[in-house]
DNA sequence: ACGTCGATCTCGAAC
DNA sequence: GTTCGAGGTCGACGT
């Protein structure tokens, strides 16, 4: 790790490129000028901000105010970076769209490089329990007027299905959910109950199946038997489930005035 | 400013603490484990990355790659800092909608917190913006003989079209502009304005989808639904935009002479 | 306040 | 490599 407190532009110079070079993550702190060109233009004047060059050579430029970067370069760009005595010049360039990005700096009041290992896995949450949950209380997320009579219903030797119901028609439907991608597995699983229901009730059986997306060769099969599919993910559940719990403590509050 | 190399977690609960209050930004870089919940749920395992607090409470992690922060706060989140002998611990909560960050510091590389000075205006050209006026300006850009009515016409539920206006021959035009190449969302998007246009007008109706391209699924649907495509740029419009800006400025002087 | 829409969207997965 | 859809999208603008 090198931490550079107001270097002179040229030692900046050497520690970037070598950073670069290195597969470092680089941070700039300074007075700097940004232009940008490519899918569009923009250019921003002189001000004092944080520069962030990534190891897989994305770069950042962030003002000292909003989420937002105001201006970037996605990975895998190629730098140059070059210096006189009173300035450093980074230009950063893909193809493909072509764009380039050019950092003028005028101060550097600051220059970290390091070598960052992270191996964390990062996991969104919002398990398949969430997602029937999400489901029960609201049917209508999969269907408007959709109705769910119970669920893991009982189709040996099939097995369970997630849900049982009936739509605005009257129809017999039965419905599994999965939180991953569903694949020709996951519709056969489901066909399976469609073919057990069928034998059970004497009326029109329709099979749907919840995914946050159906794969290719998922589509093909659900097609070839008549099945259906509605899109719906972990995250949405998610956040309905936040908002049903919202809506339930204000609604419980209500109830209490 | 401060730069503080591996300081002991008090010493860094304190810099960060006074930095907040002054309203510096303040940058980490260490080993951390991070947590959300609110609007989704998310945990990310312990790993090196760079946490930048900017001076409206906004906060960002960032991993050594990719362009986006793998986790964030935005503006104006309440901020608490507790450490121990062996951890430091950020707490950043907002409301509405309640959302909660919290980051697990196991090691502090570096930490520094710094008053940043940003005044530098910043500018775009060629957004999706400047080829509508470029298109107001010059409709026939478009086709011969067109007219523009009005731009941001309602066709709720529809939402709003970019433009409407009469061709040469008196149909009845809705125009969709993007500034990116076009595929079936687009194409549907103009779609149900057309669709919306054809219950309210009495005339033909004709929907040209303006775009720099059109992809393959965009083109197949546009073909099916009847709707029409013109190639136009944000690049070409830049260029107009600024031969206009030229004529605008020359006939100004034209007209003091 | 809420909704719609654009974005140098980014990112990942499918084709 | 291109295309496509999702996102804690964000952020801006209009109602």
């Amino acid at each position: 790790m090198k931490i550079l407190e107001k270097p002179d532009f040229n030692e900046a110079r050497l520690v970037i490129k070598e950073g670069v070079a290195n597969g470092e993550t680089i941070i700039l702190v300074g007075d700097v000028e940004v232009e940008y060109d490519g899918r569009a233009s923009s250019k921003l004047a002189a001000g004092e901000r944080i520069v962030i060059i990534k190891q897989d050579r994305s770069i950042l430029v962030h003002r000292p105010e909003n989420c937002e970067p105001i201006n970037w370069q996605p990975p895998g760009c190629s730098c140059r970076v070059t210096a006189s005595s009173d300035k450093l010049k980074i230009t950063a360039w893909r193809k493909k769209p072509y764009e380039i990005l050019t950092l003028l700096f005028q101060k550097i009041h600051v220059l970290v490089t390091l070598k960052l290992m992270d191996e964390g896995s990062f996991s969104m949450y919002a398990s398949e329990d969430d997602m029937k949950r999400v489901i029960a209380l609201n049917p209508s997320l999969i269907e408007e007027g959709l109705k769910i009579y119970s669920s893991e219903r009982n189709f040996d030797p099939a097995g369970y299905a997630d849900f049982v119901g009936e739509d605005s028609k009257g129809n017999f439907v039965v419905v599994e959910v999965k939180r991953v991608p569903a694949g020709p597995e996951e519709v056969l699983q489901l066909a399976k109950y469609v073919g057990e229901a069928k034998q059970r009730v004497n009326r029109v059986v329709r099979g749907i199946l919840v995914a946050p997306s159906l794969r290719k060769r998922g589509q093909a099969l659900l097609e070839q038997l008549r099945l259906e599919f509605k899109a719906l993910s972990p995250e949405k559940c998610g956040r309905v489930l936040k908002e049903k719990r919202s809506v339930s403590l204000f609604e419980f509050m209500e109830g209490r005035t």
